[in-house]
DNA sequence: GCCAACGTTGGC
DNA sequence: GCCAACGTTGGC
């Protein structure tokens, strides 16, 4: 099967887990776990799979910016955090025979040499639409259309690090 | 630090 | 099943 390659946004507080920690986590890779919203499980559980791509953005901070791309290396899976007790994202809801909450792996691929910063998308004819920049989200995995994701690249000049 | 927007919870 | 109360998110 051959899909045709997607393209998402996740959003991260880098006091939490930065875009310099995945690139410092071993194999440049981690799994995105943590999720507890309904509506990014069903993403990470049947949307995102392995080969998309990532703009990972950086949020809640005095710039909030896209500092990167990721690749998705492993479609969804159980986040087994949520069975942990100690874990701080402990679900007691979930259970391995009935897991409610789904992460995927992945890994970093390049920095932006010029991170896009909020009111860069602001400003941006095309990017103003993005999702992340609609009132009041707070999904922290949403899908991003090809054409963002081109301009984005297109804004660093970049050729496109995942073909 | 403020506060608007959102998702979740729980009483009824 | 409604909806008010609450906790959290996240831009500013």
């Amino acid at each position: 099967m051959n899909k045709k390659r997607r393209y998402w946004l996740m959003k991260s507080e880098p006091s939490c887990f930065s875009f310099e920690d995945l690139k410092q986590s071993a194999g440049q890779t981690d799994c995105w776990d943590g999720v507890r919203n309904y509506q990014a499980r069903n993403l990470l559980r049947d949307e995102i799979k392995k080969g998309d791509g990532i703009l990972f953005y950086h949020s809640n901070i005095k710039t909030p910016v896209i500092v990167g791309i990721a690749e998705v290396v492993q479609d969804g899976y159980p986040d087994y955090t949520a069975w942990d007790p100690k874990s701080e994202h402990y679900d007691p809801k979930s259970s391995v025979e009935n897991p409610i909450w789904y992460m995927v792996d992945i890994q970093f691929v390049t920095d932006l040499e010029q991170p896009v910063t909020r009111n860069d998308l602001k400003a941006h004819p095309v990017l103003e639409k993005m999702g992340v920049m609609k009132r009041g989200n707070r999904l922290s995995v949403m899908p991003v259309g090809e054409n963002e994701w081109q301009e984005i690249l297109k804004i660093n000049g970049m050729v496109d690090p995942l073909k």
